[in-house]
DNA sequence: CTATCAAGTTGTACTATACAACCAGACGAG
DNA sequence: CTCGTCTGGTTGTATAGTACAACTTGATAG
């Protein structure tokens, strides 16, 4: 594949198109913006490709789902196992034993919900943030080597673009009721 | 259809940063960009998650390593099962599985390559080829209607930071590479 | 009280994956 | 030419992550 990315100014050389008069909606035949979306899938695919094998070289104490896992709940500061398996699109059972494993690990604490009995909230234990942030911090080092030459605007603009993806993805609302 | 999240002005507004005092990037303690640089970390998995749960929702026929797989084939066209693994950091063994399955799906084809007769050359079939665009549709569509609202420059220049962040991942060497 | 729903757990099966052992062509050295 | 070695690929085996379905328990409505 070419890649041709200019000097490593900008990395991204975005130039091209813009023409887009207006183009914001989801305008058929885009084909422009239909190849840029077809890359996104694809590069995104073989990033998370990528990054799945080197996390678990780098970590093997901590796989990629259970690191995912902490990190969303010190994000979030305790939550209930539901909240993180529809936020990741994974099963109850999943989350389920992810969410053991991680608690015999010491990583999590469950507590039971006063309010509800059914539920448990989720919370790091401290052992849980010192590796959570211990990860973290190994996988920005790798993740830094990789950005290293980008400029700050670039990465926050690419961070600012996989955010708004992805929350963009996230449902409106969950409530049940599906008769 | 969603309601379009924005604007269809810029999505992102990064604006803040860029006067990144020096902007060199990889400065230490620059903790705006650690901030970016988790941030790309943690929502490029949490897409993966969803992307490799979709998938397979979509097409229960072809899974998303096997799409990706015959993506990596027709751009390509036509490489090594060796090529294939290293280009998506899977072992050997992986992309032989896959590729046996996919032949046997008469997706693909193994063709001899005369100079070397260890080598396979794999290359789409019609089926293939007609399977591969039907799925690229789809998930295109999917990604269409997630990513309407947002301007084509966005587009494009989200695309480009992924590819350029790929491809500075690949080779192993590569012209110098500036930076 | 009973029916029903929601949160979690457990049983089971499947897939993707890695690692290691192995086979088969290619290639250089003697 | 034969031999060791390298490389591309396959097969055996083990493991993790995952889904789906059946079940348990608590909450809530009729």
């Amino acid at each position: 594949m070419k890649a041709p990315e200019e000097s490593d100014e900008t990395v991204v050389t975005t130039g091209a198109s813009a023409d887009a008069t207006g183009t914001s909606s989801d305008t058929a035949g885009t084909s422009a913006a239909d190849a840029a979306v077809e890359s996104i899938q694809r590069e995104m695919t073989a990033f998370a490709r990528r990054a799945r094998a080197t996390a678990g070289r780098m970590h093997p104490e901590l796989s990629l789902v259970s690191y995912t896992l902490l990190g969303h709940l010190e994000e979030c500061g305790g939550c209930r196992a539901t909240d993180l398996a529809s936020h990741y699109a994974l099963d109850k059972s999943t989350v389920s034993r992810q969410v053991a494993a991680l608690q015999r690990a010491g990583l999590i604490e469950r507590r039971l919900d006063p309010d509800d009995h059914r539920v448990q909230v989720l919370h790091l234990t401290e052992a849980g943030t010192r590796i959570l942030a211990q990860v973290t911090e190994s996988r920005r080092d790798a993740f830094r080597e990789r950005l290293s030459g980008w400029p700050e605007e670039d990465l926050e603009r690419f961070a600012a673009y996989l955010v708004h993806y992805n929350t963009a993805h996230e449902p409106p609302v969950r409530k049940g009721s599906a008769s």
